[in-house]
DNA sequence: ATAGGGTTAG
């Protein structure tokens, strides 16, 4: 039909039928995948007398130009300005070509435009622009190619339906994409994997691994495949769920994946966030071909588990085996040192990076240096160090000065970085709790009730702290004061208990940090119901004796809670593993590996 | 011609 609309200007180019010349240059054009040799044919065409923008020979030159591996969208560009009449194929081809480029927006004002002349899709469209909405975040667009794609009855195509699914689960609307995937007569392989990946990726890991079971279910009709893999294992590593992790991993075993690069490093990520380690670098000495996201990860795995000179080890092994870092390896390197005191050393890397790799440091380099002398205890270096460096830093910078400044007590430039931070990131709860921590580990109480004031007053809430717990199939998810699971009264009986052995051991609650806690009055109350306390508790209630319990928090733990969970270890006899939000502490027999320093 | 993946300072 299009093709119809064009032919008038078509035959005034002389070209109603192809000439012979007309359809080698087109065959020559469609084998070709460089640049140079489009460009080549483009200007043989021209000299044999074919018209400059003859609108077959535009249509193949821009398809075969938005196909290259990196497409020259200006050329693409100007051909396409050059036709008077573009059929759909051509939109389509440039809708396809801004879609998968850096910068997608034109794609949608292309459809602006379609819609404008009333010219509309074909089902090979809303893929194209599903994508460009999906990259671009754009929600309102996406559900308007939504509602255009049911009014023009195109929604029975596998590929709209999983574009629509993806483009959902990539704009954080996992329900919705749940409700397309549910709707869909047929499903194949993306379909599975768009939909766990769009729950994976949302925070919603069971969800995720409950439709693994149902794809295997369905084995013979979907085989899973390494994506599949590696959505599921990265759901599993946010949770910190070892067990179910490792279920996977042996389905990967048996299902003949695990010569898959990608799937290696996303073991590796699994067993490092899970605390550990030893098994992330089982599986990196397993790996056939590591490249250097695998050493990466590595790297930043050991680093984060307290394991920073083996983590600088491999990164020495790594220059040897003449494999070039990237920016994310010298952030692992960096944070490795950061976490093990190695400030000469950190410094030695951060001013050698350019010369040596030719990285130039990003402002998560600077972090890491500011956090290297602040943990140190250098904290007036620190802060010398920001006034100093070439980039403008950031509230992250102002934050990790103020977390050391709360590690040693330095109230008067906590609020240096404190003042920094009201201007950056307003209403940061977290910067809160740590200015809180400051003035009441120096019993500064007028200055926390003021800060506890401004608090309520500027509508600053507390981010809720949670503790997962993974038992058997299930994880277990721990809210402080949660009443919802079933067992909640043994529990709370267990704290009691809990409660009773540790205070024969001389323990006493430390309550400085509990101002954190700003609806909470009961200060060592609040304490014994923190989420990590109710999910030792239920772990030592419901696994064997002996048997290691592991936690995953979304906040830093306390330093009560630290002191606490020391105690337990000794007196419960268990190794307990805690994933902080920004490292891991493994309690044994009364000792934490972080040193009592995080 | 049409859909999907991993590592990043606090």
């Amino acid at each position: 039909m299009h093709d119809e609309q064009i032919s008038p200007i078509a035959a005034a180019a002389g070209a109603g039928d192809p000439t012979p010349s007309l359809r080698r240059c087109i065959a020559l054009l469609r084998s070709h995948s460089s640049l140079p040799h489009l460009r080549q044919t483009h200007a043989h065409a021209l000299r044999t007398g074919i018209p400059l923008f003859h609108p077959l020979l535009a249509k193949h030159l821009i398809f075969s130009l938005i196909s290259l591996p990196s497409p020259p969208l200006s050329y693409a560009e100007l051909l396409f300005s050059l036709l008077p009449n573009p059929n759909i194929f051509t939109l389509n081809t440039m809708i396809r070509g801004y879609a998968e480029s850096p910068h997608p927006l034109p794609a949608l004002l292309l459809h602006r435009r379609m819609n404008a002349a009333s010219l509309p899709p074909d089902s090979h469209t809303y893929p194209f622009l599903l994508k460009a909405c999906a990259r671009l975040l754009d929600l309102r667009h996406g559900e308007s190619v939504h509602s255009l794609s049911v009014k023009n009855a195109h929604t029975s195509s596998v590929f709209v339906q999983n574009s629509l699914l993806h483009f959902y689960g990539a704009c954080g609307l996992f329900e919705s994409a749940h409700q397309v995937f549910e709707e869909m007569p047929v499903r194949n392989l993306v379909t599975w994997n768009s939909v766990i990946n769009g729950f994976a990726l949302n925070g919603r890991p069971n969800e995720a691994l409950t439709l693994f079971q149902q794809v295997l279910d369905e084995e013979n009709v979907v085989k899973p495949d390494g994506f599949t893999m590696v959505s599921l294992l990265t759901a599993c590593a946010e949770l910190g769920a070892l067990a179910l992790g490792r279920r996977v991993h042996l389905y990967i075993i048996k299902s003949g994946l695990y010569q898959n690069s990608h799937i290696g490093n996303a073991l590796i990520d699994l067993y490092s966030k899970s605390g550990v380690a030893v098994d992330a670098c089982k599986v990196f000495d397993e790996m056939p071909d590591r490249t250097v996201v695998s050493w990466t990860s590595l790297i930043v795995g050991l680093a984060v588990n307290g394991f920073g000179k083996e983590a600088l080890k491999f990164f020495d092994e790594m220059e040897i085996g003449k494999l070039k870092p990237t920016e994310i390896t010298l952030v692992g390197v960096l944070y490795a040192c950061s976490h093990c005191g190695l400030v000469d050393q950190g410094f030695r890397y951060f001013n050698q990076m350019k010369d040596d790799y030719g990285i130039v440091p990003r402002i998560e380099h600077y972090g890491c240096m500011v956090d290297l002398l602040g943990r140190a205890g250098l904290v007036n270096k620190a802060h010398d160090f920001i006034l100093n460096m070439p980039l403008e830093p950031n509230a992250v910078i102002w934050r990790t000065l103020l977390g050391a400044c709360a590690m040693h007590k330095r109230v008067g430039l906590g609020e240096v970085a404190w003042s920094r931070l009201i201007k950056l990131d307003p209403g940061h709860s977290g910067d809160y709790v740590l200015l809180s921590n400051l003035y009441a580990g120096g019993s500064r109480w007028t200055e926390v009730q003021k800060l506890r004031r401004s608090m309520i007053k500027g509508g600053v809430k507390k981010t809720p702290g949670h503790s997962l717990l993974e038992l058997g199939n299930k994880v277990y998810d721990f809210v402080m004061g949660d009443q919802s699971n079933p067992e909640t009264d043994l529990i709370y009986e267990k704290l009691e208990e809990i409660a009773k052995r540790l205070r024969k051991e001389g323990y006493v609650a430390r309550t400085t940090n509990v101002l954190a806690d700003i609806q909470e009055e009961e200060k060592e109350t609040a304490l014994c119901y923190h989420s990590e306390r109710l999910a030792i508790a239920f772990g030592l209630m419901k696994s064997a004796p002996g048997a290691a319990i592991r936690i995953v928090k979304n906040l830093r733990v306390c330093e009560d809670c630290h002191l606490a969970i020391k105690l337990i270890s000794k007196v419960y006899e268990r190794e307990i593993v805690v994933r902080d939000r920004s490292r891991f502490h493994h309690f044994r027999d009364g000792i934490c590996t972080c040193k009592d320093y995080w």
